[in-house]
DNA sequence: TTTCCATGTAAAGCCTCCTTCACATATGAG
DNA sequence: CTCATATGTGAAGGAGGCTTTACATGGAAA
């Protein structure tokens, strides 16, 4: 699979409060897999998922997911 | 097909500007049909979609779409 | 070593995003 | 009326997001 549109910090964010994937995962009622794909940046998650992931780390999609237009 | 998952602003942002759906389509390297279909809420653009679209106009991704979890 | 947990990835399937082509309606200009 | 522009929608197909099942690797702990 080719490179996904964007790249994210969604590893250092989950790093930092100590989370595994899984429970990342169940936080955001996704699968395991969702999450290792967006984290290894095998594909970019949809909007409203990309909205669920801003709300719990309580900060704007742009704090977390990077348009390859800016640095 | 059932709504969309997010609401947004689009159409309004659009108008302000004058621009026809084409014209919008156009700046944004889409199909017409695609901006029309996110403008009446059939389907979410993709994250890149989305902020190439707050790119065009200049604001963030929230300020143009709206999660269901917030009014 | 054995066991357990975390992570990476593959396959198959379903649904969504986006495309092109096509058609319909409405509105305004001439 | 005729013509052009703007908008809404349908169908079919390709690419991508997400699921479950399953297997592999690596590290920590006993």
């Amino acid at each position: 699979m080719a490179h996904a549109g964007v790249n994210n910090h969604l590893r250092t964010l989950r790093a930092e409060r100590g989370w595994s994937q899984q429970d990342l995962a169940q936080l955001l009622e996704v699968s395991r897999q969702s999450v290792n794909a967006i984290e290894t940046g095998r594909y970019d998650p949809s909007l409203p998922l990309a909205f669920k992931i801003a709300e719990l780390f309580g900060c704007a999609i742009e704090d977390i997911f990077v348009s390859p237009s800016k640095g």
